[in-house]
DNA sequence: ATTGTGGCCTGCCCGC
DNA sequence: TGCGGGCAGGCCACAA
């Protein structure tokens, strides 16, 4: 997926309709839809104006009010594939490892406004939409994240760091390039157990997510990382040339250098 | 409760 | 040119 900072970039993007009514919902792929109808939708959301935008980790909220008792907040996943697109232009016109072509079968779910459309277009299928989300579920959002709250979202577990960085209910927002490029700038070896950082190493940690994040933004994404061109086989560590690790963990594929990570 | 695994679904790229 | 295998920035259900 879009990481957090793809996401952030797609909701400035949707905060273009806060203020615009919505006339009709194009709910095409009831697989997509995955606490609600599209019957239930084009009930429930024609007629309510966009009153906000926001964002919890990878989930892109829009505020729709309230309407039956029910506190409309629609939620919107991206999956590893899905692109935003509001009025004419693609949020982002270029997303690593997707396609970029511009299939209108791949839509998964559009809003028409009195004044323009949203539309969700995810080849994978992989992401979705969701009435409400319970954000309960979520951790604390990774960016402007403090070292006491990084701390307590390390906890005392066992496994590798870097699979509870990519944990949504620890901490919310990380994705596989993120996480790699954090850990490669701190020196943190993927596979250090995430319960034994101390108050120094979450406050160098903490510190050093915010700075990816602020930086990466400025450069436009997740995939601006001093890592990511290294991100293959043969692949050698920028900082010291040594030759970096492929493997998978926690699930994903990880690139890391032996050398200066610990 | 925590951690690891497999699967979801589809497109693309590589090598034969 | 066609085909199979492997790959993919995410997430969830399930099992140990």
């Amino acid at each position: 997926m879009p990481e957090l900072l793809e996401v952030e970039i797609y909701r400035r993007f949707a905060h273009q309709t806060v203020g615009r009514t919505i006339t009709s919902v194009h709910a095409p792929d009831d697989w997509f839809l995955k606490n609600t109808t599209a019957g239930e939708l084009e009930g429930l959301l024609p007629k309510l104006k966009v009153l906000g935008t926001s964002r919890i980790g990878k989930l892109l909220l829009l505020e729709l009010g309230t309407k039956k008792s029910i506190d409309l907040h629609l939620g919107l996943r991206f999956g590893m594939t899905g692109r935003l697109i509001v009025d004419d232009g693609a949020a982002i016109d270029q997303l690593e490892y997707s396609s970029d072509r511009n299939d209108p079968a791949w839509d998964r779910f559009g809003l028409t406004f009195d004044d323009g459309l949203m539309l969700l277009r995810d080849p994978r299928r992989l992401g979705g939409i969701e009435l409400d989300p319970d954000t309960s579920k979520l951790g604390p959002d990774a960016w402007g994240i403090s070292a006491a709250d990084l701390g307590a979202a390390l906890g005392k577990g066992r496994g590798p760091l870097k699979a509870r960085l990519l944990d949504q209910k620890r901490i919310a927002g990380l994705g596989n390039l993120l996480v790699d490029e954090i850990l490669w700038r701190s020196g943190f070896s993927p596979h250090r157990v995430s319960g034994e950082l101390n108050a120094n190493d979450n406050k160098k940690l903490a510190k050093m997510i915010n700075v990816v994040l602020d930086e990466l933004d400025k450069k436009g994404g997740s995939h601006q990382g001093d890592l990511q061109d290294s991100r293959s086989r043969e692949g050698e560590c920028p900082r010291d040339g040594a030759p970096l690790a492929r493997e998978k963990v926690g699930g994903r594929t990880t690139y890391w250098c032996p050398n200066h990570q610990k």
